[in-house]
DNA sequence: ATCGGTAAAATACAGTGTATCGACATGAGA
DNA sequence: TCTCATGTCGATACACTGTATTTTACCGAT
């Protein structure tokens, strides 16, 4: 039997790893936001039927477990920083800029616990950057702290980038005219101290008031880490 | 035709309304976690078909923003504080004991802007409350930084006690022995200061540890409105 | 009594996560 | 070289989702 009568051996499967799987979800969610990311889409990235996932990840979870881990991959900074404050503050700068890049992080940020290797490295060089400052309970309450302040600070500001871009108007004027909502709230007289706010408030942009926020925080570490010599 | 002739007429469909449907989904929500909540489950609690709630709502989104708002009338507190550092304190912890009633809360805080009557409520109470002690900026910057650290802290402590739960052990024993994976990282030896925390760190209730992290933050925040005499 | 408008219900659709099962290519043993 | 067990992949299936569209049935007005 020639060639030409044979058929062409079945097209094996490409192999998939994790890496790959993990990959093609990162992309679909950056595109279109976590929603767009299901097992069914994630395997025809890949040319596999949705069941061969299963082989890698037993839950959708999971599959989300490791897309955070993967961007902390990206938090994680390549060089020893000078001071437990320099970490901390990169850490906050570089975790915003991650959401920033991937704003799905956003809703999954304190979602979970994370125990990925990446997670767990971000953990490991901040705790090692603390280290010696301050009795161990104090440096954990440090860290947890400083995290604590830049999840929230993160989510909503994702939230309202993304409130923003629903309405396609800015933030000085979706506050001021176009959520008639609002407008119409204040118009009543009812809520001076926030009329007082949004009229009279200065607008800053996201990454000043997150860098603020965050100084006040770190200030407050301070503190603790030297008390004051009373 | 007497009365025993004549067919009662059809049951007229019991009036609804967006209270009785955000108490319906609330309600699915405490007892199985915001995936327990579908239109359909909502509205089989009210006798009524799926789409009757689109006369309410125009969209699922559009009902957790109702019953983020329901929430915040628990968390508006019933008497107006002291001061302002009694304003902020009260607030965090009113918002984390309305998310230890409502987990599914925590899933939710940070994620849109929260527009509805309470929510809207609250901020105006809480910026009254801060009225005067410094500029607006400043006392919007305070407001978000706070808001910050206890949505960020609320929801890793949700988080953390819904992965307790999931093991059924106690959180020092879920960290110290049965977490397999987390224990063999830190045998490998790469992780010496995560190591260090875990085994000679103090167990702190996480009451305590919310409360300690935001008396930091309101020590800052205390620092900023009145500055050091310098 | 009939008609029109409206509100509810039924149906429909495209999609979801995941369990189950059948087929089939591959490696081992004869 | 043939057979058979093995384990992997794809197809199928199920129960369910949010929501659009169609059908039904009532009420009030003519």
């Amino acid at each position: 039997m020639t060639v030409w009568d044979r058929p062409e051996p079945p097209a094996r499967p490409v192999p998939l790893d994790r890496e790959r799987i993990v990959a093609a979800a990162v992309a679909l969610a950056d595109e279109g936001g976590l929603e767009a990311v299901s097992l069914r889409k994630v395997a025809a990235r890949l040319n596999a039927g949705p069941m061969r996932l299963y082989g890698y990840i037993s839950t959708k979870e999971e599959l989300f477990d490791l897309m955070v881990d993967e961007v902390y991959a990206e938090i994680l900074p390549e060089e020893q920083p000078g001071d437990w404050r320099e970490a901390l503050r990169t850490l906050a700068h570089r975790t915003r800029q991650a959401a920033l890049r991937h704003e799905w992080l956003a809703d999954l940020l304190g979602g979970r616990p994370s125990l990925g290797p990446n997670s767990v490295a971000v953990t490991e060089a901040t705790l090692s950057a603390l280290d010696g400052i301050a009795d161990i309970d104090t440096v954990m309450r440090a860290v947890e702290t400083v995290s604590a302040y830049f999840t929230g600070a993160i989510r909503r500001e994702i939230a309202n980038l993304r409130a923003e871009r629903a309405t396609g108007l800015s933030k000085h004027d979706w506050q001021r005219a176009s959520g008639p909502h609002v407008t119409r709230m204040l118009a009543t007289g009812r809520f001076p101290a926030l009329a007082k706010a949004v009229y009279d408030g200065t607008d800053v942009d996201a990454e000043t008031s997150f860098a603020t926020g965050l100084d006040w925080v770190l200030d407050a570490v301070a503190a603790k880490l030297t008390p004051p010599s009373v």
